[in-house]
DNA sequence: GATGTAATGTTGTCAGACAACCTGACAAAT
DNA sequence: ATTTGTCAGGTTGTCTGACAACATTACATC
């Protein structure tokens, strides 16, 4: 989906019951799912050389420029690399280049448990590592993002970019830019997933007093140095905001 | 770096000394990186309109198929998206749509430390969950690898791929393949940054004993239930595993 | 046997063209 | 006046062919 230029488009018409079109996929992305699915299922072991371009161009019956174009992709995912001269072949670990959701999400809800008990893992350990570094600069800069987001709301705003910048504000204060950045990855992912869903039911009034309370508990733990208050108070906050999950047990 | 195919390459010959040669950086990576930089110092904001791929050839005086290949790799990473007939455009949240080490990384010990960091929270939560919810057939898994990291280390081996195996079996006994996947991410770009130093300090008998008793702590705890001693089980086998970082102070 | 060299194959880059698609302007129809 | 159809121009996606840079191998030369 993230492939997907649709979701980039803009806001959707007044005329809500219009599905959106599909697009017919791009022909270089379905070359590149093709020989992902190669790999991923061990037909091309590590190790092992890739077909050349030509001869790839030749079984899949598109061009070169198709094929390199696939190509690139799965090189910048780690799957394969390639010498000039030489070939191309398989990686020792395969796909572990770059870190996507998109490969392994689907509209499962059990999926969504998974990335979501990932951000809450990510964001207490933010918190707790937080409340025993943060400065008094940050910890400035957790207040006012909280208070811009209190003001947002009381303007009948959701408030969701001052929350970003609030949890970002914990992330920073880890002094861990890998941490930070991380953070921010799984949390744009997470709330991606969440909005369509999460909009009106975050409107009532009574949800958007709790988050505010929610959110000081986040920020006396830190300012007092707590981390193990922290962790807890992240937990509580993100399982409140996530209602349908919260109950669902992942059996293995 | 992760795009240089020497990392890849096989095994250096026998004589150590022979500093790797460095190759022409590729002219397609070169302007990737071009492009990017513009994005990551806001001289092109999100929704921004990127120069059409006949200008940015002209621009840059490069063929407009390594425009495109750069730009493919930009598409990639999430920071900017393309539709026919229209252009490209800068992303909203400029590449959070991957998560990649190798752009957060330098040879700078400090960034080292993030990354183990990293590592080190999440195999410390995966330990934790693991102990709340391994099944006896996984906590089998994890003897098992144990057993053969030993036995390859009496052979003289340092029983590498074992000890991965063993991590491994701790995150899929997590039930969260998400969570299990990162952890395998993290600790292969940790590992591959560890290799050279390790190797020779990591022969010694001595540690090879310490690091089997930690292993066995860690399985007792989650085999046990404990998660609070397990996550501290792991905490002390990779802070041991680092005697350089060990007690480096994380300024911010 | 060691070394230089040419031939061959592969990836990287270049150039030009057409297809698919979007946008805007204009004409035609109601 | 509004809507609809058509067209032209611009942009990305794909195709084709060619050459440059590099690696490998076989062969000739010493």
């Amino acid at each position: 989906m993230l492939t997907n230029p649709d979701m980039h488009a803009p806001a959707a018409s007044k005329q809500e019951n219009i599905a959106p079109i599909s697009r017919r996929p791009l022909l270089s992305v379905t070359v590149t799912d093709t020989l992902r699915a190669k790999i991923e299922s061990a037909t091309w072991v590590p190790g092992a050389r890739v077909p050349t371009e030509k001869d790839l161009s030749a079984q899949l019956s598109v061009s070169r420029a198709t094929v390199r174009e696939a190509l690139t992709r799965l090189k910048h995912e780690g799957y394969i690399y390639s010498v000039q001269g030489k070939g191309a072949f398989v990686a020792d670990q395969p796909g572990l280049n770059t870190f996507r959701v998109d490969q392994l999400f689907s509209e499962n809800p059990i999926d969504s448990a998974h990335i979501f008990e990932l951000r809450s893992l990510v964001e207490q350990n933010c918190a707790a590592l937080a409340a025993e570094r943060r400065t008094v600069a940050q910890l400035r800069d957790m207040k006012r993002a909280l208070k811009k987001m209190v003001a947002e709301q009381k303007n009948g705003g959701l408030g969701l970019e001052a929350d970003i910048a609030f949890h970002r504000s914990i992330a920073n204060a880890t002094g861990n830019p890998m941490l930070a950045r991380f953070a921010d990855f799984v949390g744009k992912h997470t709330r991606e997933y969440l909005q369509v869903v999460r909009l009106s039911a975050l409107k009532s009034a009574h949800r958007l007093i709790d988050i505010e309370r929610e959110h000081v508990e986040i920020i006396e733990a830190i300012e007092s140095r707590k981390p193990e208050a922290a962790r807890k108070a992240v937990s509580r906050h993100l399982e409140n905001g996530l209602p349908k999950f919260k109950a669902r047990k992942i059996t293995t």
